[in-house]
RNA sequence: GCCGCGGUGCUGGAAUUGGUAGACAGGCGAGACUUAAAAUCUCGUGUCCUUCGGGACGUGAGGGUUCGAUUCCCUCCCGCGGCACCA
């Protein structure tokens, strides 16, 4: 065994990579192409690197290495995504400022990380939570309002009792809370909100420009949930008023028998005097989305009082409310065609609602019984204008005729929402904004100050994208009114000491109770003012980290004092080169959140004309990797006491085996268990592998035979294509076959051809192959030193195996040379000779023959 | 229910465009070395039959296309992940 040599020649080798520094990329170098490689950047908790971090970091580490002595510029870089609960919970517990401990736990991640040989550019590193960093994401938020994005909204919100914080829709998973598990309740909060929908179209579209995998785009458009319909008008029976439903099937609104509208709906707040509805309302507003989406099977609901006339039929139907609509969706509001739709047919069925057919289907079919849903087949009746037609052809054909009506129109629905942007917690970027209560009083919105009106001057709204609020948005000028954003110069706004970090559990964050923090002046009128005292959200630190890693020096040095425009725009050079990210590896549970939000802000960055005209997208290539589970085969967690921490591993096998086994141990993107055991197995592979090379170095050969050089070439050409492809595991297993016959053949070689062996484990094992590299006496780092490159003139005269088939069955092996193989009436020729295939030639007549040069010939027999 | 991914020995997995199924590793068995154990090394290891030459079967199930299918097509079953009263 290598004993623990290996940690002395860890220690070296760090010792003088360091002393190098590390791994930097060039900035605008224009001899080397630039290859952007990112890995998503860790939540520095107190417990360390864990085995996801160690594995994810490792194979996107082995694509930058071997790219880098492939010749590209490689910019790697990494950073600490370090705002967060935990980090905050353990300020409660123990009083310590969260700042210390972000610093004591990025301190000993990027201790482990250099441990690991990841070749990260350090020069580069960036922290969410260094105040440098978040002005510019304080700067984002402040774009985002100034052109019309941000909104402050009323509005029922997700709330965690336990963690007593509103969460988006996207942190609420099955009624849960994310975090903690805790159902999850309805409360109603002044909340900051981001128009994200306004890009649905965009992110969607978008995709198709990126070289994602299948199933993150999938997610993603799964996510934005787009469908397309009609909106229609109902006129109110008995009064001046309209109800507006959105349907994927306007074809079937001959057969609308009822309204349902949901309890949030702004038509209840009118009808509510009644006792029974006041009660239902009442209680459907308290549950829970986890009970409402329980009591899924059984649908309620209570009738309005009012009706609606159909404008397809002119028949008066009623207007009912249930929660089985839902206020968020569409218009808050549907039109029941309970004969085409289940849902609609359970309701009516409940409450013995009319059920009217306006498609006949094919077969018999008992409308009683259940609804009739196909779009693809069966005939309009009772449908005036449509009957006769197929349903999805009626479709079009609907909206026609509506829009000549004048009852409605096309139109589109997601299932995105807007995202909700505030958080009731201090570990946060604080929102850059100031409440001024005179200024809200008198209606005044930061777009009628003259410094709002010289912006809207400026930047005319570039596209219909965005939504100017002081256009004709009464709804968003009214909530904005008194709300002003800081000056940009003034940026970063800081967060302030504390003495307590606990949520004050009203659903006002800790900032709420630091008042000379809160308490300041109008940026309109000068009059007492008082700050934003919630936080935003995890996501917004990492939504433009990608921009940090170019921009890092440009970050640090920045003086609002000297610097007009902002780091984007100042530095647009430094994005034209690096962007966009050519790839970038992650876990799959951010192929929807982090991956969309940071897509809109990227795209919104770039439609208001700070990112290079050339990208429209910030990543090109998303890898999502896959995840190590424990010995036990289950996901590691603490509780079941099977987690492997990376550290303890690497004290015991070193770096090298942990590293190679990691990703040996199968596809950079499947789900494996972790086996102690087959880590012996790869630990046993480098020490055959640092043997057998030491030996070859003391007794190098002049030169190696034909056959041997064949096979170092082949190898040279799978090693590369399989980093290339990502798959590690079998560029691995080449080598240990490489090896396997190098020992077993007793192949000799030169000191060119060992130089290139070591080479090719060097992305893999950095400190083995540093320590061979020394010792075969080449100079400077194996790691700088260019990819070996195949030398096709040795794999010409190889040997083949052609194998030989009866009727598609395998019945013999040949042995040719490559001249040979390629020949078929040698190969035929020899065959025939060939007793094992002989006997099953002479018993019928030969029909035909395939013959695949070099690989196999099939005589076809009757 | 919808969307996506997958199902190959005892286990993790391999098989670039349809062309020798089970590479490589682990585990297990036998042997060598050793006073012994560990470590290391060598050989064997899909199932069944065998006159030891070889033969039959075999990639979730069934069918199809093809000279040839783990790979392509159809139907079904199972597992994993995501979404879900979304109008």
């Amino acid at each position: 065994m290598a004993g623990k040599k290996f940690r002395q020649i860890e220690k070296k080798w760090q010792e003088r990579w360091e002393k190098a520094g590390w791994y930097p990329a060039v900035d605008f170098d224009k001899k080397r192409k630039k290859l952007y490689v990112l890995v998503e950047f860790p939540y520095p908790s107190g417990s360390g690197l864990h085995a996801g971090h160690a594995f994810s970091m490792t194979g996107a580490d082995v694509y930058a290495r071997k790219k880098r002595m492939e010749g590209y510029n490689v910019l790697f870089p990494m950073g600490w995504d370090a705002f967060g609960l935990p980090t905050e919970n353990y300020a409660i517990k123990t009083g310590i400022h969260p700042a210390k401990v972000t610093a004591q736990n990025t301190a000993t991640f990027r201790q482990q990380m250099k441990r690991m040989a990841f070749s990260f550019d350090w020069r580069r590193e960036i922290n969410t939570t260094d105040p440098k960093y978040y002005r510019w994401t304080q700067w984002v938020f402040l774009q985002l309002f100034k052109y019309g994005l941000a909104y402050k909204k009323k509005m029922p919100i997700n709330w965690c009792p336990s963690c007593k914080i509103g969460l988006a829709n996207e942190e609420v998973v099955n009624g849960r809370c994310e975090r903690c598990g805790t159902p999850v309740e309805r409360r109603e909060l002044d909340q900051w909100v981001v128009s994200i929908t306004r890009y649905a179209d965009r992110l969607l579209a978008g995709l198709e420009t990126t070289d994602f995998v299948a199933k993150v785009k999938a997610a993603q458009i799964n996510w934005i949930g787009k469908s397309e319909g009609a909106k229609i008008r109902f006129p109110i029976a008995d009064r001046e008023d309209f109800l507006e439903v959105f349907t994927t099937r306007p074809d079937t609104l001959w057969g609308a028998t009822f309204m349902v509208i949901a309890p949030e709906h702004p038509l209840v707040e009118k009808i509510r005097k009644i006792k029974e509805i006041e009660a239902y309302v009442k209680q459907a507003r308290q549950k829970s989305d986890l009970e409402r989406t329980d009591l899924a099977r059984e649908k309620t609901g209570v009738f309005s009082g009012f009706y609606a006339i159909n404008p397809a039929t002119g028949k008066k139907i009623p207007i009912w409310i249930s929660d089985f609509v839902l206020a968020s969706y569409g218009t808050g509001a549907i039109m029941a065609v309970p004969a085409h739709d289940e849902r609609d047919h359970a309701f009516a069925k409940k409450y013995g609602l009319p059920i009217i057919p306006v498609i006949q289907p094919r077969q018999k079919w008992d409308f009683a019984k259940a609804a009739y849903t196909d779009v693809e087949h069966g005939q309009m009746i009772n449908s005036g204008p449509l009957n006769g037609l197929k349903p999805n052809v009626a479709i079009k054909k609907a909206i026609a005729w509506l829009e000549k009506k004048g009852i409605g129109e096309k139109a589109v629905s997601y299932h995105l929402r807007d995202w909700i942007f505030s958080r009731q917690h201090y570990w946060g970027e604080p929102i850059p904004m100031v409440y001024c209560p005179a200024c809200a009083e008198k209606g005044i919105s930061w777009w009628e100050t003259q410094e709002g009106k010289a912006f809207l001057e400026k930047f005319q709204a570039p596209s219909s994208k965005f939504r100017i609020p002081n256009s004709n948005d009464q709804d968003s000028k009214q909530s904005l009114a008194g709300w002003f954003p800081m000056a940009e110069k003034d940026l970063p706004l800081k967060l302030p000491q504390v003495e307590r970090y606990e949520p004050t559990g009203t659903g006002e964050s800790p900032l709420a109770a630091i008042k000379g923090w809160v308490a300041t002046r109008c940026l309109n009128c000068g009059q007492p003012a008082r700050r934003e005292t919630d936080t935003m959200p995890n996501w917004a630190g990492s939504d433009w980290y990608y921009l940090a890693y170019p921009l890092a020096k440009a970050i640090s040095e920045y003086d609002p004092r000297q610097e007009e425009k902002d780091i984007f725009s100042a530095h647009r050079d430094l994005l034209e080169y690096w962007l966009p990210v050519d790839v970038y590896i992650g876990g799959d549970e951010h192929n929807t959140l982090h991956l969309l939000y940071s897509r809109f802000i990227y795209q919104f960055l770039w439609d208001i004309g700070v990112m290079p005209r050339r990208y429209p997208e910030p990543y090109q290539r998303r890898i999502s990797h896959g995840v190590i589970l424990g010995p036990d085969g289950r996901r590691m967690s603490k509780s079941r006491g099977n987690v492997i921490i990376p550290d303890k591993v690497a004290d015991k096998y070193g770096v090298d085996a942990l590293r190679t086994y990691l990703m040996f141990m199968g596809p950079f993107t499947a789900t494996m268990a972790w086996n102690e055991n087959g880590l012996r197995g790869i630990a046993r592979f480098l020490d055959r592998w640092q043997d057998y090379f030491l030996r070859q170095i003391k007794h190098p050969a002049s030169d190696s035979q034909p056959e041997a050089k064949a096979a170092l070439n082949r190898l040279v050409a799978k090693v590369g294509a399989d980093i290339d492809r990502f798959a590690y595991n079998t560029a691995l297993a080449a080598m240990m076959e490489f090896l396997n016959a190098s020992l077993a053949e007793k192949w000799r070689w030169s000191r060119k051809d060992i130089s290139v062996l070591i080479r090719l484990l060097a992305p893999f094992a950095p400190y083995l192959a540093e320590e061979l590299w020394e010792k075969l006496g080449e100079e400077g780092s194996v790691h700088w030193a260019p990819w070996p490159k195949v030398e096709r003139r040795y794999l010409q005269n190889e040997m083949k195996t052609v194998a030989v088939q009866v009727n598609g069955k395998l019945r013999a092996t040949l042995e040719l040379t490559a001249e040979e193989a390629k020949d078929q009436e040698k190969v035929v020729a020899l065959v025939k000779k060939d007793p094992r295939v002989a006997k099953y030639l002479a018993s019928g007549q030969s029909k035909k023959t395939i013959f695949v040069p070099g690989k196999i010939v099939n005589f076809v027999v009757r």
